[in-house]
DNA sequence: TATGTAATGTTGTTTTTACAACTAAATAGA
DNA sequence: TCTATTTAGTTGTAAAAACAACATTACATA
């Protein structure tokens, strides 16, 4: 466990707690650390998740299984990922996904209920878990709402728009940088690359923005 | 305030304390009532929010202005409805939209660092009330996920196909009733309505599924 | 039952996007 | 510096979606 304590004091759930108290509140957690050989599965579709889960190594995928059997990733967690954050929270009765070792993985399971009550006056440290807890689940829904409001836009041209338009105003100034590049902004707007590069162009040509690379400039 | 209670009583907020206990854990939490009259604002864009909302009478926008001044209306919130949590719960030093009242309004606002913050040993509540916040948000977070799992998708028919198989197996029924109609199911999916009725005729004539106004059933 | 209205379904046309194949530019190594 | 590789931009074509206009069905109620 000891070589894994920078990945939880480094890790927003643990943030604001000393590192050399981690250990203790691990311990007042009841956290417990697991081995997860590859291809077993962590939690299972359908179950009742009762604990969170933190990556200390390894890879793991979470996988959705639709109605006629095909199987997606949906997503990829390596060392310092959290998850099943929000259905614990939120206290769903089946988990609609799955979370699968991709490669052998250690993993720190945390009971949802040990987070949520204070154990006692002395643990502090407690209410702080509390904070980061709500946190994390908080910025994630900002940022959900944010690519929903991007991405449900129905045209190329009104989802770039709409997405350089809120970045501009949340970093005021008309000239910003993205954090993607061309194939990941189009996978982010859920749209072709290509075209979105053609519309950029477009747009360019137009008068209404320019561009260099991930740096862009919206224009009155 | 009196008159509202029965709104709090009823809400995710404050579900787990009984309602006589109400009066007490709205003063240990220093909750404000303020009205708003119409078009006045209850929070500006740019503004760092340290208050959830709660509408307790009229109606009140979320409303969005883009790079280039174009305003348009997020959301409609009426009594019982929570807003600003999200924000509030991930600290964001700037709300990206404003809130602002479409009719007079009363208004429940309660200060976060007041929620997040266990008065005394004395106040119980307080543990419940974390609770719920916790519960409302990552419930919020898992609807969030489950749209852009769909939405996002690229065409009318993944994204039909998307939504219908979690539905079925959420419901663990290959026939089941969805909540929306045509309309609301088309914007949910950011899809047109009649565009995506074509679909589902095709999609039922090839054999896929069939359903008859808001009853589906899928097929193997 | 007749009638008005809202919801759903159908069809044809126009616009937009996806896709594929390619060119150009930037970048990282050898 | 040269070369391989990644990243970005362009173009033509096929497919899909948006849009508009209308037909049909379901439903409430007069």
């Amino acid at each position: 466990m000891e070589k894994y304590l920078k990945i939880l004091a480094d890790g927003p759930l643990f943030a604001g707690i000393a590192p050399n108290e981690l250990a203790s509140l691990l311990g007042c957690l009841n956290a417990v650390q697991k081995r997860y050989v590859k291809n077993s599965h962590i939690f299972m579709a359908g179950d009742k998740v009762a604990a969170i889960g933190l990556m200390l190594s390894g890879r793991a995928h979470i996988l959705q299984d639709d109605f006629w059997g095909n199987r997606s990733i949906i997503a990829q967690l390596t060392a310092g990922d959290l998850f099943a954050e929000a259905f614990c929270c939120a206290g769903v009765s089946k988990m609609p996904v799955s979370v699968m070792a991709a490669e052998d993985a250690d993993i720190l399971l945390i009971d949802y209920s040990k987070i949520i009550t204070p154990c006692s006056a002395v643990c502090d440290f407690h209410k702080q878990l509390i904070s980061n807890m709500l946190g994390i689940v908080a910025r994630k829904n900002v940022m959900l709402t944010q690519k929903i409001e991007h991405a449900t836009r129905r045209r190329t041209r009104e989802k770039l728009l709409s997405y350089l338009s809120s970045r501009a105003l949340t970093n005021g100034t008309d000239t910003f940088k993205i954090p993607f590049n061309r194939q990941e902004l189009a996978d982010y707007l859920a749209v072709e690359r290509s075209a979105m590069c053609a519309e950029l162009s477009k747009m360019r040509d137009e008068g209404l923005l320019d561009f260099k690379k991930n740096s862009f400039t919206l224009l009155h």
